[in-house]
DNA sequence: ACGCTCTGAGAAAACGCTTTCTCACTATTC
DNA sequence: GAATAGTGAGAAAGCGTTTTCTCAGAGCGT
């Protein structure tokens, strides 16, 4: 049982042997429990400093049954998106003393059930972060990872509060934009199939076309980082439009890129737009026109939601559905009227 | 003792009472120990998966001694550096089953050294990531934070692998670099003061000095973001210098915003020069020429260094110093040269 | 048929802590 | 001055595992 003996760390016996006390008066002193001699408390708190013990977190942990800890699973933690909500959350974590633990699916969407439950099972809590799973799986998984919070997914069981991205809302409100600039002809960069939020993207132009039969608007396969954009360039400019939205900032940055190289003018001859407002947005050049995701705050709200889940057995019921974040139109230099 | 009577986790004692077994034998069966009788392997097995049963790693760490998690210190997420080595090391310790814990400081040097500990405790070791604390608080820290891997700072606690990029001698290349393309009034934008990695800059070009006497180089003060780049257009232009190399990647972007803002052609009127070859680099306009720092090796060796710290008590020696990175030259179009 | 080894599984200790239970002792009260 | 309440601290029982210890019973040789 137990490591073989190397140099044994100093435990709670030691500090009790030192000060001459119990194991638990020793535990009662560190946890400030108040019905101990203060002499005697003293002595205690001498002999632990001197000793410099430190309680061991696994053994606090399997007796008080917490962790202190929360999980994260992400798609891909080289995606800033995520690489954001990660921060935010593990900064507001920390404020309540809460440590992160990091799950990475890599993109591998048959693996986030098995790491997700894993993840779970060491911590007090799970932030699932939009799971590429199919829905029929997240719903049989959710019971079991309460508490958990979702990130731009939903479940039926209403104990997960669920923090979702308006896409939808966002990319109509890109599409008015250049609409208003005097584009008529217009192109979506759609991402990856998987993604959940390109599906709420599609589903916001589909409005859109409803509301302006008279816009031509074509989609364009290419997917969710730098790369797709720039390969994009070639579909893009075949396809006429003057106006392009592309999936997210990344695939609005390579397509930019890719445009330059071609000598093509931006906002002069097409206008690009991106999504989420990533930090590198505003230093492009053009700086990127995009719908801003308040992501900071998504990962911070997805903490608060954890903490009310772990401190009140019963959540106070008054946070109904899912909480909607609204991307906030950002208008930068790389959109522009449509060539008269 | 424990918490309250919630709806309790299914535990070894659950399987036990139906498989008909003792405790031990349920661990023996799930840890597969082959000294069971087949038959009765197999019954467990059964009521395993019927009660859908899944050890509690808390129980098996306290029992075990280990936990798998490893810790990683860092002085800011937010560091496009940073969450690339977070990220390399999330990757290579998961492909050996480990997970990361992360700890930010926020910059705030007086907190890591708490941190550290705290985050060393609740793991089985721990990556100390360019810690801005001074050099006597680090030494006096190491020996208690052993297994640990460092990156970007030294210690005299030889257990203790340290990662180092060769600051100095990228600068002194991007130095040539700009003399190599006929400029002869440099600049240097320097990063924050108690970053150890600008002083390994500074140290390279005080070397870059000696063997150039002939070259008029200034040093401007900056910092590590987007926005101290931004700022430092004016400083620049008032410099009078050709070739401008920024602390980092991040400085650089930010100077050729501000340049591009003011209509200073680069690099047609001025060189510029970043560090690292974030992702972004390749897509500026003008794309970054830079040092090229091969982080995410860095993340993934970081791992392997631990790993073998974590499996052999003894360090097959042979590893002895540093282990030194060193930045490769990525010219790109930011650099140029010099007017004639 | 007796004793021997060997196999397999249960009992129990250990990991390091928190908390309940229990009780000796002191301080109060009539 | 004896019964009562109050106080503080030790003993011990958990928390959920793994692993050592121990022993019943099977198999084998003589």
């Amino acid at each position: 049982m137990g490591r073989r003996a190397t140099t044994r760390r100093i435990g709670i016996a030691d500090v009790a042997l030192k000060a001459g006390v119990s194991h638990a008066t020793v535990s009662r002193v560190m946890n400030g429990n108040f019905t101990v001699d203060p002499a005697i408390a003293e002595r205690v708190r001498a002999a632990a400093t001197e000793l410099n013990y430190q309680p061991n977190p696994v053994g606090r942990s399997l007796a008080l049954g917490k962790t202190d800890t929360i999980g994260i699973v992400v798609p891909d933690l080289s995606n800033p998106t995520f690489q954001a909500i990660l921060r935010g959350l593990s900064m507001a974590a920390a404020q309540d003393g809460y440590r992160v633990l990091i799950a990475d699916s890599s993109e591998v969407s048959s693996e986030e059930a098995i790491l997700a439950g894993e993840a779970r099972r060491r911590c007090d809590g799970l932030v699932l972060c939009a799971p590429r799973m199919g829905d029929a799986e997240l719903e049989e998984l959710a019971p079991s990872l309460h508490p958990m919070v979702l990130i731009n997914r939903s479940t039926l069981d209403t104990r997960a509060p669920s923090l979702m991205v308006d896409y939808g809302q966002g990319i109509q409100e890109l599409a008015e934009l250049l609409v208003g600039l005097g584009h008529t002809r217009l192109a979506f960069l759609a991402g990856p199939t998987r993604s959940a939020s390109n599906g709420l993207r599609l589903q916001g132009l589909e409005k859109f076309k409803a509301a302006h039969p008279e816009i031509n608007l074509r989609m364009l396969d290419a997917g969710s980082s730098f790369e797709a954009g720039h390969q994009s360039v070639d579909s893009v400019l075949a396809s006429g439009a003057t106006g392009v939205m592309a999936f997210n900032d990344l695939v609005a940055m390579g397509l930019l890129s890719g445009l330059h190289e071609r000598g093509v003018r931006v906002p002069e001859d097409i206008s690009v737009t991106g999504f989420d407002d990533i930090p590198f947005a505003r230093y492009t050049t053009p700086t990127l026109s995009t719908a801003a995701v308040p992501i900071n705050e998504l990962g911070q709200q997805a903490w608060h939601r954890m903490r009310d889940l772990i401190r009140n057995v019963s959540p106070d019921a008054g946070t109904e559905g899912p909480t909607i974040f609204l991307p906030r139109l950002e208008v930068r230099g790389s959109t522009g009227p449509a060539k008269a």
